[in-house]
DNA sequence: GTTGACTTTGACCTTAGGGCAAGGTATATA
DNA sequence: TATATACCTTGCCCTAAGGTCAAAGTCAAC
């Protein structure tokens, strides 16, 4: 039997780290002397601890570990799928953080030039213009980002068949409106639309009026930084925001191949302020 | 004036984290109506914002992305510096997650052939060896995981020097002993030593007597799998520990290139189990 | 018998917020 | 004008994987 301290120091884990993993159940001293509390590991329990850190080592989380422990029954067949998904996990973080390292870059080199890092704000492009009024198709409900992907070609194939199967015409290309006045990870409460030409039940009116518009051409510089371009040019000029944002897919996010060939137009509508008072 | 909704909802951050920002100091509302405590953020904060999501998503710390906002004099030297650092520290941890890949896939080859994960520990192999008395020529201190390699180095050079200076003869390769009895995050307990022919006045007697010597060849399985094999084997046998482990550098780490040259031998000093009661 | 090394429990700290509750406020509609 | 509803406030507890003390009990060696 081993003392806490041997097996700390033969494992190279730390004591606290030991007793820590006792109180979550991870791994339990093989006894306890009942008089002091003493914890005492067994030979056997080396290797465990081994493969504990060997999983660790591998980013599993205490809990994943734990769970793998557990299913002792055909236990290489759950840890080779266990393996094999946390080897996808990991190789998706390193892409992303390739990506991460090109746009750091890409700031590096700006800043070398003496350009500032936000210099890209520049290159959006806000103007005002008068939306006619349409008749929507649309799907509205809340959206987590991660998965806005996935219920964007969802819902609008679910539209699209709404529309083949009424015959309706479609009028402009796919829509999303955000009717959130607040973001949060619960969601956003979005609106997938589809503009038509004919009033049928199941549209609605939709009427923006006057909005700013800003038309991106490849893959967003995220919305945030075209949103704050937008209430930046509307302080300046003398607007107020007047009712959800929303967006236009020219492109089908779907069928573009390059990020490149990809055309969004955001919508912001305003009016102007009241000066009075 | 934006309302923390609507600045939430231009930049696609929570009101609570919001919130957090200004109690950190990160991010402070430009104003906080007195009698009711509401927040209000200018136009002027969305930029503000957007520069740190993006500092964010290069994952800086809330901290460090303080420190760099408010230097704001030669703000982009700093910058610049800080971002080349941070580069360097994803490019670090994308080499580590390569090579926790490598090592993935080489267990999941394994697993795939019906061998266990844990099987190469079979390849290590432990002998009962005696060891004569020697001269050490040693420094001892503690010493961090993170800059062994470091010490290393530093401490044996520091002793050759002595041995040159002294006109000593060294009659085997440098070793490393630990002294702690428990792992920590502190550091351990180490000696960095040099067997010399001669007692002279800084040596001190070092007598290991019966040990179980491991050899290992190329990079390191790490330590605690050979200390569990050998831990193993003294159970098996009926051998018991005596004294503090230490390993012998046969090669030159720093001087190695490839790391399937090294050779390092580990010693775990042991004697016969007093067999009574 | 005493010292020093070892062990115990417990409480609080870390990052970057999320979740919930209780209660106050602003605004749009009827 | 009354009310419904959306919005805002603070406060408290929660996360993962332990680290960092502190006070007190225990072990082994000399």
């Amino acid at each position: 039997m081993l003392s806490i301290g041997e097996f700390s120091n033969i494992c190279k884990v730390s004591t606290k780290t030991l007793r820590y993993y006792a109180e979550i159940g991870l791994i339990l001293p093989d006894e306890i002397n009942p008089e002091n509390g003493y914890r005492y590991y067994s030979i056997e329990q080396l290797e465990t601890m081994l493969f504990i850190n060997r999983l660790k080592s591998y980013h599993f989380s205490l809990e994943e570990i734990k769970t793998i422990l557990e299913s002792e029954e055909s236990q290489d067949e759950k840890l080779y799928f266990s393996l094999t998904r946390k080897k996808k996990e990991i190789e998706k973080q390193v892409q992303e953080f390739e990506k991460t390292l090109d746009q750091l870059n890409n700031d590096i080199s700006n800043l070398k030039q003496g350009k500032s890092i936000m210099s890209y704000l520049e290159s959006i492009d806000v103007k005002l213009v008068e939306v006619p009024m349409m008749y929507l198709l649309s799907i509205r409900k809340m959206v987590h980002e991660y998965d806005f992907a996935e219920e964007y070609s969802n819902c609008f194939s679910k539209l699209f068949k709404k529309i083949t199967d009424n015959k309706l015409t479609m009028i402009a290309p796919p829509m999303v409106l955000f009717h959130s006045t607040e973001f949060s990870q619960l969601g956003l409460d979005t609106e997938f639309a589809v503009p038509v030409k004919d009033y049928v039940t199941g549209t609605r009116n939709f009427h923006p009026g006057l909005c700013l518009k800003t038309v991106l051409y490849g893959s967003y510089s995220d919305l945030s930084s075209v949103y704050t371009k937008q209430c930046e040019w509307a302080e300046k000029e003398g607007y107020e925001s007047n009712n959800a944002l929303y967006e236009v897919y020219v492109t089908d996010p779907s069928q573009v191949s390059k990020e490149s060939e990809l055309i969004t137009e955001i919508y912001y509508p305003v009016k102007k302020k009241s000066s009075n008072i």
